[in-house]
DNA sequence: GAAGATTGACGGTTCAATCTTT
DNA sequence: AAAGATTGAACCGTCAATCTTC
């Protein structure tokens, strides 16, 4: 029996928790998570500012998950919420200053991280390791609407 | 600039994400978690049993985290933990034969919904991703080598 | 003192229910 | 009624501190 496609998702699975695991280490000496960073790193790409509807999206995370996010990175003043005027259902979330400045001090460290896990190896594989890792994700996508129906991702 | 490898890595974070995500639905309906079904896959291998601390190593989770997951897997009469005569510090965790039974019952399940992820896919490809997968999981335990000691992985 | 297990504090995540605005 | 945001309950996960046993 052929047991590599299990064994290639649980270990897509393996992997990403050990990163996720050693990327919270990582970010720690900034006081700062790897889900913050990803907010951080989302709206430092886009300084007109999001929705928190938008942000979930692009998250891929439960829109009550960003609320939370967004009320521990408030209190620590890197993000604000401004409300919109034309749709007061809404908030604006931006960078403030002194998130931008931790985003711009953090990146570079982050960058040069994730890079140096695969510097050795040869572009051809990474591609295709790359397209497996795609092709995962849209059958996953697949599978719910099979199962239940979820939102659409942007 | 070359953002290849980048890439890959944010993507296997991504895809991982999204198949913890779902998985989390494909075993509601079983009344079971994918934290919880790793458990039990572990220990339907294991019939003898093994020690909290052998789990937590296997997982790749912290000890504490294993505490708390087979609580509530010893409530729903899934797992037992039994003391050790030789040393009264380890318990010995076995699935009860009604875990056995979930087990089974689960397995077939999971197993199709993760094979029919990469059904269509060249095995030559996928053993090139599980490759990747697992170099990006090697380097990411030299990285917390130089960052921070951490306990070896089993 | 070291090892296995636990506890408390905290952050991340989902889900169901709710509130306000559209 | 539908959409954006929030809340409360529950689970997953880490870390630091503690307890018991070795």
């Amino acid at each position: 029996m052929n047991n590599l496609p299990y064994e290639c998702v649980i270990q897509a699975l393996r992997t990403a928790n050990l990163l996720w695991r050693e990327s919270r280490r990582l970010f720690r000496p900034f006081g700062i998570t790897e889900a913050q960073y990803n907010v951080l790193h989302l709206l430092g790409q886009h300084p007109e500012g999001m929705s928190q509807k938008e942000l979930s999206n692009l998250l891929v995370v439960d829109s009550s998950n960003v609320t939370l996010l967004l009320n521990r990175m408030e209190k620590r003043k890197w993000i604000t919420r401004r409300t919109v005027l034309q749709d007061r259902r809404v908030y604006n979330v931006c960078l403030t200053s002194s998130g931008n400045t931790l985003w711009e001090k953090i990146r570079p460290h982050y960058r040069d991280a994730v890079l140096s896990l695969l510097s050795k190896e040869q572009t051809k594989e990474v591609e295709t390791a790359y397209k497996i890792l795609k092709i995962i994700e849209s059958q996953v996508n697949q599978w719910s609407i099979n199962h239940q129906p979820l939102e659409v991702m942007s």
